[in-house]
DNA sequence: ATCCTGATGATATACTATTACATCCGTGTC
DNA sequence: GACACGGATGTAATAGTATATCATCAGGAT
């Protein structure tokens, strides 16, 4: 028993049915991560690959269950989050803390923490970068004595898609 | 059966038994509510001088059993996560999303949502405050056509009193 | 007294995350 | 090939965080 759910050539399988931008934003990770000299294990890539699809936040459980379906067999969460945490730390995804729930990070290898733009009608994120801001941040706490070792910065609001000028709505 | 547990007088004997510091943040927060037309019930209060005795992130099953110990009877979760979202929709606390934990606002009536600093050797939170961090934000977001409402900016590190360099260390 | 309303109380359950231990499999060694 | 080792995975159980739902209470308005 305890048969391995998810063998190598099975994920390929999984991973070549999904979208082109999907298999790119993965392959760029696998690239990064085996530069780095430490290749990223079959789960975490299933996980990303899941993430990077959705371009927008997903909690653990959902997860869970997408993964489930996809490998035919109950997944245990100790089995995701560990992926998770893998990816954490490479910074391949960032938890949305305000949300329990984690994205897929645009630029992987960009050892900042992100800053993440999160709409709460269409639930779609974005990252932006501003070297300004973290050094602003960075001063600000240094003045009150705080020497920051990581920062969280979310932001809710709506994303253009979903403003009432714009045409269409973000239902998607 | 279902009796009241927290009867308005049973909770003025057990706030006056708190920190003067803590009596003081609370008849701030009572003054600056009722100025609005919306006084703070019982359960809210009680919450606000416990989190403002502690300057440091607390659970909110911490406070459920600080709270069950001092009315003399189990309180249930609903009962403080209700008191904690009329004080957090009235931005007397906040929520500390990377850590699922709530800390008292140093300044009650301030519109804006805080920067926190958070030291991960002793626990303990500072509140900063910066507008010209926050027009940056402002302008990043609305740049990618972003309209922001809202934004979770929680720094963690270490502070003053935790560094290296410092003759206590924080364990307090 | 009756009705209304906001605050509170109680039960149950959903959702998020971790601890602890067993197993598998590729690699290097002998 | 047999063996030991270590990283990744699998399983069971449980801890920690949050909400939905309905019942009850206190106090003011009628």
């Amino acid at each position: 028993m305890a048969a391995r759910l998810l063998q190598p050539d099975v994920l390929q399988g999984l991973i070549a049915g999904m979208a082109k931008r999907t298999i790119a934003a993965l392959e760029r990770a696998r690239v990064h991560c085996v530069a780095h000299g430490e290749p990223l294990a079959a789960m975490p890539q299933l996980v990303f690959a899941l993430l990077s699809q959705q371009s927008r936040p997903v909690g653990a459980y959902e997860l869970i269950d997408d993964i489930s379906r996809l490998v035919g067999r109950p997944v245990k969460p100790p089995t995701i989050y560990r992926a998770i945490d893998q990816l954490l730390e490479r910074k391949l995804i960032a938890r949305l803390a305000s949300r329990n729930a984690f994205v897929a990070c645009a630029h992987p290898g960009h050892r900042h923490d992100c800053v993440l733009l999160v709409c709460d009608r269409c639930g779609r994120t974005a990252e932006l970068e501003d070297q300004k801001l973290d050094r602003l941040i960075l001063a600000d706490a240094r003045r009150s004595g705080f020497e920051p070792r990581h920062r969280t910065l979310e932001v809710e609001g709506t994303c253009h898609a979903c403003q009432p000028s714009a045409h269409g709505g973000g239902k998607s």
